[in-house]
Parts: C-alpha cells; structure tokens; sequence
DNA sequence: CGCATACTTGACGTCATTCAAACCGTGTGG
DNA sequence: CCACACGGTTTGAATGACGTCAAGTATGCG
C-alpha cells in the first residue's frame, strides 16, 4: 500500500513536513503504509533491519526489558512522532502499539539515503531527537526520588496537556492510554501502588474516575500542586 | 581566545570531525575556547542564549531542580560530547563543570548557521543526539524498579567500563568522578545509602575501595551480577 | 591549628512492596 | 439466560528497604 500524503492527517507536522512537494512525493514512493492492531510490535529490541516510521494515527510505547523480564517503559510516541535509531547496527528496544495504530515506515537505508539528499530532513530530525531528547529527561526527573503520588499525580497532568488542544491548557476529561500495570512500569512502581494512588488522588479532589480508563480533572491547581510543580 | 584545531585532542572523535579542514577552519573562527573550574557553571536552565559547546576535556553533569531544589542529574558529558539545545527557545537545565573542563563554545546562531551550510555536521549531531537519547533511556531503567544496590552496581560497571580503554572492558580501577551526593542524585537515592550500599558492595567482594573516589574492580562477574545485567 | 566539606555509621520511622483475596466487566459455552 | 472463566483492577495486612535524623570520623585548606 503506497502513500497518499494529501489527506495525511499529520502533513504538516511530521518531519517530512520539512520536504517541498515533489521531495515528499520521492520518498513516499520508499514507504509503506502499516496499520497495527494493539499489542502488535513494530520490531523487537535485537532487530537488525529495524525499520523507520512516523506514526499517523494512534500510539506507541518503546520498552525494555530487565534481567528478571520486567518491562520498563521508556517512551510513548505521539502522532507525527518518528521512530528509528539511525546510527544503530541494530534496535536497542521493543515498539508495540497501545492502540490500533498507523504508520508510515521506511526502510532505514531509505532513510538514511533521504538524509544525505535532503538536508532540511536531517534538520528536522535533530529537532525530533532533542525533543525524545527532553521527553526522557523529564520523565527521568520524574521518577527520580518523588513519592508515588507525586509522580502519579505528575503523569497524570503531563496527559490531560497531551489530550489538550492547546498544548499550556488541559484537557477538562480524557482517556487514559495506558493499563495499571503500563503506568506502573513507566513509574517504577508496582500495580497495587498505582490503583492505591489513584483512590487517592480521587479521594483528595483533584480529578473523578469514569470506568477504568476514565479521567476528569476536577481541580486542576490542587493536581498541579499534587505533582510539584511550580 | 581562538581554536587551536590541529592541536586538539578530539579533533578526530568530536561532531566537528566530519568538516573538511577548510570548513572546520570557518567555523573556528566563530568559537571560542573556554576553560571551567570544578563546579563553575556553563549555563542555567532558562538561560535564552545559551551557548553551544563540543567538551574537549574535563567532564560536565547537566541536572535539573525539583521543586523542594532537590538536584536531579540528567547526564555526564564525557569529551567529544556536544551540549546545547538548538530549536529551544532557553535552555532546560544547568550545566555545570564536575572537574576542570575545557570546551569549544559557539554561539547558538552560529551553530544554526554552520548546519544550514553543512549538512554532515547536522547528521553528525543528529547521531550524537541519538546516543545521547540512548544514554538517557539507558538512565532511566537502571533507576526503575531496582534496589539501591542493583542501581549502584550498574553505575560502578558503567563507570569502570567508560574508564577503560576498549569499551568492552572494565577498567581495573578507577577514580570515580562524581561525590556521594551527586552519585545519590543520579540515581534517586541518598547520601547515606550510596555511602552504606558501597560499603556492603565492597565486603561482598566485588570492589575495593581506595580513600574517597578510587575504586578498583576484584571480581568483575560480581559486580556485573549485583548490577542485575546478563 | 581550626574550620569546612565530604563521608561514614547507627537508631528509628515511613512508605512502597509483597502476598493474598476479592471484585468487576466481558466474552464463551452450556 | 445463566454459569463460568479470565484479564484487569481494587483492597487489606504484614514485611522490609530506603529515608530521616543525628552523631561521629576523616580529609583538606586557609
């Protein structure tokens, strides 16, 4: 299945945004278009021909795995976010879908090809990587030496921004993207501290559940406070 | 103070290796070398201009500040390393000297300029800043879900490696280069455990300590067991 | 010598984990 | 339609690891 860019929801924010018409259309004609159902892999840490891809519609996480086969989760990626270690013989970690998603996916000698002949594609991808760049770090001041509720409370304002349209305002009710256990392993938590954490942040005021996956900020300054931050 | 390229020690190794010597010379011209004292900082976080800088020698932590003003660090900047946020509009951390550092600074305009007219230096830090994502995610499992003494492992196994000469092997000993307080903010712990887990770590055989910061590695398939790595 | 800074060591408290059991929504088969 | 099983979730009680507080020991520098 070939590309049709013109009713790509993410045209104009994706690194390929960067590309005159006739650039994109080239290397459109290298990609493919993927549809993952949740749950699919993209590839696995160890893959070798890993391939490249900016996602479309839905979302991913990238993970790793410990020594005991715990799954730490490392990122999430958003539409018009880009997947792919250029420089790597092989993939570090694992990228499945949370949810039914879609991406455009390249070969990586395409990609690496395309970043000699476009300059402005290789610029865009340096943004890109200083953004997973900040992405990580935060996540890292994150889980750092804060209690289990702050860091909930912190995870929980960082994705009713990421619902929100306008990215300082959040978002008044939202899905969570995530199981219990996912939350758990991008916190460095266990299960059982997540559920507890979150009756309790319901409990102290600061949002409402609906069903599992439910969120509804109800007082987003005391959620602010709960997740120190200034 | 201008650069003194054919004398510099990471000529070979840093981002700029990959300008011709003509172009390197251009882009000289608009740098400068700077030296550092221990804790002397490069900038601050909210800095608007901060500079761009390749570290020659010495090494730099960038860190973070939580809302009590607890440090958090981020990263260790080894030389050849390159610091500065391009597309960010202020810088988003500190980033200051852990010993006496020398570095070739730029202006951030400058940078944005040289790769616009030099594609291989944007590719060459695109690829440095995938592996400094890389080091950031590789932060952040070894603070998930691990005992101190599994996270305390790791960082040793990590710095007796970055010590040695050949990458796949650990040095036999070596100097640490960060206090026991910032060991502890690395890795989301305490003074006190790092001080008392070092101890445990080297009763049970695995190190040796000499004075404050010599380490010298005795039994590396320990360590590298303690470290929770296969 | 005296002060400052870094590190070590001990006693105690707290918070997250662990283990265990119950709960709930959903889909399956009788 | 109901019984049942299953994955994800919630809740409870007990344990234990790390943090906190506090004292004490080096090491270095003016």
């Amino acid at each position: 299945m070939t590309l049709a860019c013109e009713t790509c929801p993410v045209r104009d924010s994706a690194a390929c945004a960067v590309l005159t018409e006739e650039e994109r259309d080239a290397l459109a004609a290298a990609g493919r278009t993927r549809v993952l159902a949740r749950g699919e892999m993209l590839f696995a840490a160890g893959d070798e021909d890993a391939a490249c891809a900016t996602l479309v519609s839905g979302a991913l996480k990238v993970s790793a795995y410990d020594a005991e086969g715990n799954e730490r989760i490392l990122s999430l990626v958003h539409p018009s976010g880009f997947i792919g270690e250029l420089f790597a013989p092989f993939a570090h970690h694992d990228v499945v879908a949370l949810t039914k998603s879609t991406l455009c996916t390249f070969a990586r000698r395409d990609v690496e090809a395309a970043i000699e002949t476009y300059p402005a594609l290789a610029r865009a991808l340096l943004r890109r990587s200083q953004e997973d760049l900040l992405a990580s770090r935060s996540l890292l001041e994150l889980t750092a030496q804060a209690s289990a509720e702050t860091r909930l409370a912190a995870l929980l304002h960082d994705f009713a921004a990421a619902a929100s349209d306008t990215s300082c305002h959040l978002a008044q009710d939202f899905e969570l993207p995530l199981t219990r256990g996912e939350i758990a392993n991008m916190l460095g938590l266990t299960i059982e501290t997540v559920s507890r954490k979150l009756g309790e942040i319901e409990k102290a005021g600061a949002i409402a559940r609906n069903g599992k996956r439910g969120i509804a900020i109800v007082d987003p300054a005391l959620l602010r406070t709960l997740s120190g931050r200034c």
